[in-house]
DNA sequence: TCTGGGGTCCTAGGACCC
DNA sequence: TCTGGGGTCCTAGGACCC
């Protein structure tokens, strides 16, 4: 059906790690990592030069979100615990997270190839799928040409695959990073994917690769040769079918380029774990905080919520959630906080508490809910 | 030495309605 | 007293991704 189909995966290189080098040049070539809440910024001296954090003097929870790849060499990756990370790589710098110059980047690199390619699949901060099918010229004249302008817009370099289907751009992107570009057809496929783990796959996580593995099913290609009733009766139908599926390169799923909100949340873990009796007004006021927050965010984006949903996270790392479905769509503070405050009782809290979250779900846009409120108040017919 | 914060999608059971 | 299916909404948990 969509065999011309031509879709294109780029991925920022080192995305956060690399915006901080263009502040700070000095550090290029050197293990960086980018994460923790309260890491210090840099401080200059009285020589002019700078004085960076390091690695080994952070103490805390957090982890890291980026790391060059000189950093990765050492063998500490995107979600490590700072500390083991500083185990294993004391002398890395350490730098914060500095969220708005990454949105910034974001944005000018995406526009930068919207200029070149308007159909555009947003991905998170640092990818994107483009569908190129529509395009006249070659792929590879393509690829350099969107680099050149990544680059240009942002003075960053990203690396590109382009495949027939996304689930195989996603993968080849990855194939030659950082700064690469990959072309994959159909017919490549055992060549360059079968010899690839199966983790590879977008959407094959740790669970469902340890389950594979204890099948003996190591590679892309074995999962390719495994029989479907065996994947059916392990995986489920669904889940059975995709394995399948995708081990073969088959994906036929369209670029979803435009979205709306589903939900929207604020979370947050304590720098210790916290006792609902004794620390009881510690947690009311982070409880508030974070509700006010949420109710910012609705606002921000124009929203009304009619579910209101907590998330609890015990010292051994259990998580439970609850929720309520509200009568009205909310987006005020004292409401979210009230609705969540109901959740809350419905938690027994037996144990420590580590992380508390507040969620927003059963969104609506305030503008037509405006309009029908003031409609009814008015008595007006809506219609 | 434990493991952030923001999301999406899927499953599954129960309530409730037709 | 015993028997349906189908559809939608709500809730809880879990896998996965960036």
């Amino acid at each position: 059906m969509n065999s011309y189909r031509r879709i294109a995966h780029l991925d920022m290189d080192a995305f956060f790690a690399s915006v901080e080098l263009l502040s700070y040049p000095e550090l290029r070539g050197q293990p960086v990592v980018v994460g923790g809440r309260r890491v210090d910024q840099p401080v200059r001296q009285a020589n002019g030069q700078r004085q960076f954090a390091r690695l080994r003097d952070y103490v805390g929870r957090g982890v890291i979100t980026t790391s060059t790849y000189e950093a990765r060499a050492l063998g500490v990756f995107s979600g490590m615990g700072l500390m083991k990370a500083g185990r294993l790589a004391p002398n890395a710098i350490l730098l914060p997270a500095n969220f708005d110059a990454y949105r910034d980047a974001s944005r000018r690199f995406k526009a930068a190839v919207a200029g070149i390619a308007p159909l555009i699949e947003d991905r998170g901060i640092d990818e994107i799928y483009i569908d190129l099918s529509a395009l006249p010229e070659e792929s590879l004249t393509l690829a350099r040409r969107i680099k050149a302008a990544v680059f240009a817009a942002t003075g960053l370099t990203c690396s590109i695959g382009i495949t027939p289907n996304k689930l195989l751009a996603k993968i080849a992107s990855d194939l030659d990073k950082p700064d690469g570009i990959t072309l994959l057809a159909m017919a490549d496929v055992p060549q360059r994917i079968w010899p690839l783990p199966v983790r590879k796959i977008n959407g094959i996580g740790p669970k469902a690769g340890e389950r594979l593995q204890r099948m003996g099913i190591q590679t892309v290609g074995e999962l390719a040769a495994t029989p479907l009733d065996l994947l059916l009766r392990r995986f489920g139908s669904s889940m059975g079918q995709w394995l399948l599926q995708a081990a073969q390169g088959h994906d036929e799923r369209p670029l979803v380029v435009a979205r709306e909100t589903k939900s929207v949340s604020r979370e947050s873990t304590f720098e210790r774990d916290l006792d609902a009796v004794r620390d009881r007004a510690q947690l009311s006021e982070m409880f508030t905080g974070l509700c006010q927050r949420l109710a910012d965010d609705l606002q921000r984006k124009g929203l009304l919520s009619r579910t209101i949903g907590i998330k609890l996270r015990f010292a051994d790392f259990q998580s439970v959630t609850r929720d309520v479905t509200l009568p009205q769509a909310v987006a005020d503070a004292v409401a979210i906080r009230q609705a969540a405050g109901q959740c809350l009782k419905r938690i027994p809290l037996a144990q420590k508490i580590r992380l508390l979250g507040v969620r927003a779900s059963g969104l609506q846009a305030q503008s037509t809910c405006v309009v029908v409120e003031q409609a009814v108040q008015a008595e007006l017919p809506l219609f």
